[in-house]
Formats: C-alpha cells, structure tokens, sequence
DNA sequence: CAGCATCCCGAATGATACTG
DNA sequence: CAGTATCATTCGGGATGCTG
C-alpha cells in the first residue's frame, strides 16, 4: 500500500499531521465518525456518497493502520463493521473542528453573497 | 487550471475547507506565511525544499485566486515578489495552528519513543 | 453487506528548457 | 530571481467482478 510521502522539512509539524489525515477523504471521515461516535461501513458511504467504496475502505485501512480508528467486525449475516475512533483519534478532534468551523463560516459568508447577488 | 473537485456532500463544511487547503503543499506554504509573515518566492522554496519550483508556483497562484495570499511584484532586477496573507487568508491561522499543534504533539511523542526504544 | 483484486484512463507532478 | 511552457511519467482512483 504506498502512500503519499511528505517531506517538506525534517520534524515539520504541518507534515506530521498531514502525513496522517492528508487522505483524500480521511478528513470527511474523521468529521463523520466524530459528529456519529459511531459508523457501519454503508453509513459512512452514505454519508459520504461521492467517495467510492473502494476508496472509502482504503483510506478507512489507513486510518486503521495509522491507530486512529478502531474496526470491529461483526461475525453474523450479512456481515456489519463498524468503526469508531481510538483514544489517539481523539486527539484529532481540535484540529477537525477548526476545519469544520472555518467551512461552516466560509459557507455562511458564501450563502450570504447568493442573497445579496439575488437582491 | 483543473482542481480537485470535493463533493462529499453539499453544505458539508469539511468540504469547503478543503477545497481551499487541500492542495498538496498548501498548508505546509501557509503554515510557514503565518510564521515568516512574508515570503519571497525563493525563501519560500528553500523552507519546503522538496516541492518544486514549479508546484510552489501552481499552489501559490492557487491560493492567490481563492484570496487566501496576495502577491506584491517589485519591478526591479532581478525580480522579487512576495507574498502574504490576506485579510481572509488570516482567518485560516487557526486552522493551520490546530494542525501545528497535532504536529508538534504527535513528534513529541514520536520523539519519546525513539528514546524509549534506545534505552 | 463489507471489502479485496484487476484493469485502465485521466490528472498530478517531475524534468527540462526558455523568458522577462 | 521568478516564474512559464512543454513533454514524459507516475499514480490516484473509477468501474467492475469476485468472495466470505
């Protein structure tokens, strides 16, 4: 599995933490599993229907790899996963937050330039 | 210009802020404007040495378009330029700074470790 | 349903050369 | 120095099909 390697400058902490949740989707999923506490694989690709199912069981793999979520598998028919975050995932949560405070402002201002365009 | 285009959902405020950081080295190029204040072309380079001078170059005229930088050319020669946040571009420091933060956290631990490791 | 393997195309990026 | 243009290559990621 290869993954994006960043190498802006030895113990860069901006690379650090892109290292881990540069994923394409990663940090939608961080958003989803954090605002949900909880996710099962075809909950997530609902929430998220723009990433494909291959893409989101890779970046999910990666995020289990790197130690921030946790996967637990259900042995029964047909089959359920779900996935939470680990203790060390939980860390991420402030920097989540600041991107999803910073988006929701960015779309507040957006919607309203629409309302006042339209006026 | 193409760009990645992030569709997880619409409103979804991750995606927004995506759309504008998620460039490869943006946030590591904002990372070090918050810090310098200003940044000439080539000192920029040498901060992030393995992005190329071309990459730095898309990724800052990028940030240009979305108002996040703003670019002063000096008529002089040799050429100089410098850039610098924008007033809406500051309103993105926290974010870069909660990710600072993480960084800085998750090489600590790294660090420790490491040392852990060696004793 | 969850998720891995394979094939394949277009986008991203590096290398190199050129310009004001 | 601060870029831009072009070519060549790699790689991300979609589509599809298979399996437990």
């Amino acid at each position: 599995m290869k993954r994006q390697i960043y190498n802006c400058q030895p113990g860069c902490p901006i690379e650090s933490t892109l290292q881990i949740i540069s994923g394409k989707w990663k940090a939608v999923i961080l958003y989803h599993l954090i605002k949900d506490k909880v996710g099962y694989f075809g909950e997530l690709h609902r929430q998220i229907p723009a990433c494909s199912r291959r893409m989101l069981a890779l970046q999910l793999k990666e995020l289990e790899i790197d130690g921030i979520v946790q996967k637990t598998i259900y042995p029964v028919m047909p089959p359920k996963t779900d996935y939470r975050l680990t203790e060390f995932g939980e860390t991420l949560i402030p920097v989540i937050g600041a991107m999803a405070n910073w988006g929701e402002h960015y779309n507040a201002v957006a919607q309203q330039e629409v309302v006042k365009a339209a006026q």
